[in-house]
DNA sequence: CGCGATATTGAACGACTTCAAGTCGAGTGG
DNA sequence: CCACTCGACTTGAAGTCGTTCAATATCGCG
């Protein structure tokens, strides 16, 4: 096991690589690995700015981030989060400066992969479709938050967000343990259109009806049918706490949440 | 003139490599024309739908289109308009499908280039960083979108929609004549993020203080830089029509909108 | 321990939605 | 040519959801 093994590393997209000889694929169009250098980013430290020329991707080893959009008028907003095993920065279209600007959540270690070296692996097909799918699966996170943003409610966009992080989590073998909300209040209410007061009164609010339990950035899960239920409307979300202790049935048509 | 010109086509991200010849563009890497065929479309129709293969891209020639977006849980909405001289159906990253589904709203008529013709002309590097950059403008438009969904009051945003599509009405040398609003009030607020009668109300109340003239589905800017104020929240928009006839005087920095 | 940042909670307000009539305009058939 | 009709749009009144403002509460950290 290389000493550059870390459990975010299994997930990388970049992981065949990123070393020599992974695994037995050793193909004609097989490239010098990508030997990345690696960075500490302090919590609240700029990893790339919007409008910035890309010079680097930057794999997230450790920690986590988002992504800060600022328009043209100076209006700023949350446009997503990124954890461990997430790669920041890539741009689409290739694009030759960041679109967003990224900003880390906690103290964060991340890999630095050279554009140039980057664009030399695009060469290889397989590697190349894999890296265009990825960006394909952040479009189209995008535009479900769009939707969300422009047509649901609040407790269901909430719901969305939780749901999802669990998702990435669990992805990450979190198992059933209880998660760690990286960023603030205020930072939830901008990805979801929301002010910071709704967004901790709506997950009070949850976690009163037994979906979830939460204190400060402590977070679990407790009822995942039921959130799902709430993000698909299903469950109005009644507005005090009733006293319903019952035993939910799963709504079987788990919907893939974000 | 050939008789596919068309007041559309000076403007068509593809005139170049539309038919033979066009400039004094004999480079080495010269592809042979696209010779488009061409398709009418009427009102209400589909030009393609999400989740279906990329088999062709359609340049409009006439009439307009709305892009619809559906989420996984069966939420609808409207992502952007298109009108003649743009191209429907690039889809970013490569992606074998479409990501929204294109209907006309009107009577439209488009040109049909099989995806394969234009990959051929992608070889050309001029061409691809052309159609690229159009790419990177809808993602950036898409973005804006979503701030002003997130974070903007209601005339707010309804402003920047006004001024993008005069905007784009001016490029297509509509001078300063009444534009016509070809979609319905329902596919505005769907934008938006809104609903058809806050749409209706915020524009009755735009042409009661003077920015704009409507009726129905005819409109006129009359006062831009109002309109721009709007947009950038300077001017709160009074609830009621004031009697306000003083002359007003341009903010200078007129915001780009959308 | 005490301070500042972050989060929770309450109460009042306001923006937008919802529901419900109308009105306008274009197309159709008498 | 006019009445009819249907869809799109407008307008009003009431209600809801989320915001705003303000007052604690809690946590992390020196």
């Amino acid at each position: 096991m290389s000493d550059h093994g870390s459990p975010s590393c299994s997930l990388c997209l970049f992981r065949h690589v990123c070393r020599d000889a992974p695994t037995a694929d050793m193909s004609p169009n097989a490239q010098k690995p990508l030997q990345p250098a690696q960075v500490a980013v302090p919590a609240g430290n700029v990893l790339f700015r919007q409008g910035r020329p890309v010079s680097a991707v930057f794999p997230l080893r450790q920690g986590s981030a988002k992504q800060v959009y600022e328009s043209p008028l100076g209006w700023r907003q949350v446009t997503g989060f990124s954890l461990s095993g997430d790669i920041l920065g890539l741009e689409p279209n290739e694009a030759p400066a960041h679109s967003v600007s990224a900003i880390a959540l906690q103290d964060t270690e991340c890999c630095v992969v050279a554009i140039e070296a980057l664009r030399t692996h695009m060469a290889d097909p397989a590697f190349r479709d894999s890296v265009l799918a990825v960006m394909r699966h952040q479009a189209e996170r995008e535009r479900i938050l769009l939707v969300a943003v422009g047509s649901m409610k609040a407790a269901q966009r909430l719901a969305m967000l939780l749901l999802d992080l669990d998702t990435e989590h669990r992805r990450r073998g979190g198992a059933d343990g209880p998660l760690t909300l990286a960023m603030p209040r205020a930072d939830i209410a901008s990805l979801l259109g929301l002010t910071l007061e709704t967004v901790s009164r709506l997950l009070s609010r949850f976690a009163s009806v037994g979906l979830i339990s939460v204190r400060q950035r402590r977070l679990r899960l407790v009822d995942r049918d039921g959130l799902a239920a709430v993000y698909a409307d299903l469950e109005p979300m009644p507005r005090q706490a009733p006293a319903t202790t019952a035993a939910r049935a799963g709504t079987g048509d788990e919907p893939r949440p974000f």
